[in-house]
DNA sequence: GATGAATGAGTCTTCATTCAT
DNA sequence: AATGAATGAAGACTCATTCAT
């Protein structure tokens, strides 16, 4: 029984919260989603299980708020990055902004590929109603940007062209992650195709995107 | 306990493995994926639990041999409208075609934007490697194809392009599937950014594309 | 964390501990007995859970200590009535007596029915004591003035009524109190048998055990 | 891993299923309700926990079930033998008889003292109807036979008339099973009068309700 | 004395997989 | 080969009780 020093402020408390996101976050760095437990998140923090559900009511609110918190820096990042944009710059450097944004956030990938089919089940309306209001916010800030910076999108279109980027985000990193075993497999030199360095072929892709969301006349 | 005739000769057994894959295929269209359970496809067949190990070693493999045969399917149908579509003919069409080909195929879609995250787990180097050598050869296939249909890309990019259609498509498929509650908070109007049209939002998406593949000079 | 002020003279801590029984009450009065958590009471009460251990060493203690002074109020009530009771008056009268006392005391009924089975368990050798003894000292009392009123009654037997009497208002008070889904089952015109109206109920059997023990020559 | 014979034919299962039943019962007899878990009866019986979700689909029907089959057992029991009560035999032993009648059925009291209280929660409707429609059944029956034998009684009162037996039984059964802390307690001399035995006590009880329910002109 | 965060044993339940029949 | 009963490792979550503050 090792009791962990006691969060007594809201202070203390936000900090513990954090504390166990951030326990989370590194647990989903090295293992699979299918492995993120809460006994395993416990163990990482050093805390009861029981004690996480003092911060979170339930897994799903877990995931949720692990991913919440990782969209916020990230539309937080992305918006400072298009805000010092030069609009002039063709929309080449866009992608490569897009791409370093990304640098250095496995775990947002991950969590963001898994939203829709397992995130966002298993939670109550309040719950989903709060992350997809807050979603939607960040969305249509940084879709406006969009349309700043690419004249040439008429209005609502960022949004819909963030829409499509997530899309080939989502998608790129899945196909790029694969097993122990696939992993091997693709070892073999004619496999090349498949070995997906993620950001290379996501800056490839994306460049392709926006270039055809905006060069169609 | 009725016991089913038993399948003797190779060419019968070949047929069973074909009659769980089948109803796999029908459950897995009128339930989520969560629930698509070795008793469930079992019930579905009507052989035992038991029986359908005899022919898929874990659970995994039946998933697989279950996109494996789709994929071939789908390849064959994406092969044969590419061979009938006019090199003429601007790349708008294209995506319409790919569309089209998707129609139909919303167990396809479930299964393809898990191949990686859950499908490639759990199996061993032999099955990782069949189901990937023969993918491979697919891939190559219609990647020519698609490079003999747009002239603009140059060797090994019909490969690319198809291995970024592919990311577009899982991303918005899973983008597209929302659960029950999360259904309801987007009934709001004001939601309307996030309750995506998948074959709609696809064909706007792949033109974009598409289009940047192509008309970058 | 607001910091109730502190008792500190052994009067203060008496009437804390009444404070907190009396919330007790209020809660087991409009919750089921499987919902009285003690965090359930402590917030009820305005206090932390931890200040409950101080005054009441175990769940069970708090739960006996609720009974004691209900079974207190109950015999202080019940001898009144008695003492005003004529004895020239007819035993019916007196099941109308304990059906009168018992009206508006539902968790006491809820709390005595739940005695053996629960309540004395997980406590220690001196609380049961205190509490047999308290509760044979009433129990003789009251039986004492049985007698009186019922003049047939021997030496003793009072004692022995009242021990049936609340064998007979346990058993009945658990018998009419359903659970929602049972509830709806009973709602069936069929059912009436199974719908037990507890007052008018105990009253029946009352007399009739009343009877038995007066009349029996 | 110690696998249990299997049983195949229907009859097989269901005599595995009486297996279960019978060491719950055994398990009851021994230890208090509260630790009556699955995990407990598993372990009884030499099944894996898993198994015992084959034969019972929740832990609750599990509980009624065994309720179900020992009702079973004493309403046959009763009946048989209040057919051959000879009618022209006084009341008195009618309560002889049902005294008799509960011998050797400790645990089946104990359920039935728990039957509203606990058993009847957390099931279905189903569930729940299907066991009160079996219990209204076997209450009619033998109330109809309390009515033959006991002649002053007018119609439907042997059914009113069981229903308060059920409830002197309930009571009194809870109140003679104290704790072990609470038995101690009870050892010294002064305390007799809640050293209740059961039988002889019921027997006491039983004899002055019938009598009251009769002789009441 | 008062607090409430932390604890962790304990509960039911699910399901892929094994293996006696 | 076919069966499906048996397995048991997980998994999420609850709550009386403890104890650092």
């Amino acid at each position: 029984m090792v009791v962990k020093q006691r969060a007594r402020r809201d202070e203390e408390k936000q900090h513990r919260r954090r504390t166990i996101l951030l326990a989370a976050r590194d647990l989903l760095e090295e293992r699979a989603f299918t492995e993120f437990t809460i006994a395993a998140v416990a163990e990482r923090v050093g805390l009861a299980k029981g004690t996480l559900f003092l911060y979170f009511e339930t897994k799903e609110k877990l995931y949720l708020a692990l991913l919440e918190e990782m969209l916020q820096d990230w539309f937080t990042d992305i918006d400072l990055r298009l805000d010092k944009l030069d609009a002039d710059i063709p929309m080449q450097s866009l992608s490569t902004t897009l791409v370093d944004s990304l640098k250095n956030r496995k775990l947002f990938l991950t969590l963001l590929s898994l939203l829709e089919s397992v995130l966002e089940h298993n939670i109550d309306y309040e719950t989903a109603a709060k992350f997809k209001w807050g979603l939607l916010e960040k969305v249509t800030a940084t879709g406006k940007r969009l349309e700043q910076r690419l004249p040439s999108l008429s209005l609502g279109e960022g949004t819909r062209l963030l829409l499509h980027i997530r899309a080939l985000i989502t998608g790129l990193h899945q196909m790029s992650n694969t097993s122990t075993v696939v992993a091997k497999v693709l070892e073999d030199p004619a496999m090349q195709v498949f070995r997906i360095e993620f950001e290379q072929e996501l800056e490839y892709g994306l460049k392709a995107l926006i270039d055809g969301f905006t060069k169609k006349v």
